[in-house]
DNA sequence: ACTCCAAAGCTAAGTGCATTAGCTTTATGG
DNA sequence: CCATAAAGCTAATGCACTTAGCTTTGGAGT
């Protein structure tokens, strides 16, 4: 192939870079290109414009959360393991502060990656929450749940949204002993 | 004055308008003033340019989401009180989802309205969870733990993080059922 | 009623970005 | 060694923000 060797996966890493760096508002695809050292409209060869940039990177965002929601979901249960998931989400949103607001939307239809990854991150939580819920349509609602409440309070926490910065750990222990109190009276199994 | 009577105030109103009718990325200064009836350029007599007048929405909203935060704490108390405030916070996020992500950020430090717009929500929710904190720096914990609970669950459900839309109101009901069971070995009173 | 002036509007012009079209180069496979 | 498809480029268009500077208008004061 050229020069620069480019291929879509290179551009959506840098995209990621620039996204970590500086924020969703600075993702552009000019400066995609400078960091990659290409002329603009070269990208075009490899992405298709920016709001398909825009929804890869999404993507991303969503595989690397998966992961790390699967790594923390290993070896654990009962309490201790809703424990350590959402402290694993929040950890790695405060490590990647500028994704926080990429991860609340729906995966798109049409990637087949983004639907599964998030399916991946369901599914984690699904075996977290096992021992609350006896089915699956029960415990979907435990899942919604433990998800909203980590994922505003992450958000809340990137976005600078708690007033003072001091004491949010504290804050977060809280969360996590609220939750896991009001769960009590769902377990299965005693 | 001179022909369309703008007001800081009025363009203010359209920017909102804009968001709500078609999300905050579709706010340009080109539409407000299409929507003005008057030049772009003219805008900038009233509004400080773009990022200024997204501050500006943002803090409408933020003073929007404290009225309702304010009138639902009314004549309310104990966990009925916190059920109130959760879901008027919900409702009013799906009554206006596209400013659901708006919600989340610190208020501009140089904007008092905006301080106190979220000083006043915060009166709310401290009203609120009185009884179940002694001190306000123990109470500080369980209003971040109310916000980040609601705060994430509308914002997944406005941009449609939640795969299906039903049952989400199931959803909702256990998220508070799990708050409040959660929040009961904090009660200062029995 | 008249004058003046500040506020509110306008047009013109510059900058940056996204995108499309069409050309040129390069590397690779036959 | 050459043909070709991918990868890159330049040129050009359109849209949005922003600044500069001019024009109009409506009301305040006489």
């Amino acid at each position: 192939m050229a020069r620069a060797g480019l291929t879509p996966q290179a551009v959506v890493d840098l995209a990621v870079g620039i996204v970590d760096d500086e924020g969703p508002d600075a993702l552009t695809l000019a400066k995609v290109a400078q960091r990659a050292g290409v002329a603009t409209p070269s990208l075009y060869k490899h992405v298709d414009g920016l709001p398909a940039l825009r929804r890869a990177v999404e993507t991303r965002a969503t595989e690397d959360l998966a992961r790390v929601l699967n790594a923390a979901a290993l070896g654990v249960s009962g309490d201790a393991a809703v424990r350590s998931l959402l402290t694993a989400y929040r950890d790695h949103v405060r490590t990647h502060p500028h994704r926080a607001a990429m991860l609340a939307g729906a995966p798109a239809p049409d990637d087949p990656a983004a639907q599964a990854a998030a399916a991946s991150s369901v599914a984690s939580l699904d075996a977290v929450v096992r021992e609350y819920g006896a089915s699956a349509a029960d415990r979907i609602h435990l899942i919604r749940t433990l998800r909203a409440a980590v994922h505003g309070f992450a958000v809340l926490e990137a976005q600078g949204g708690f007033g003072l910065p001091q004491d949010i750990d504290t804050s977060f222990a809280t969360l996590l002993d609220v939750l896991v109190a009001g769960l009590a009276p769902h377990r299965r199994t005693a």
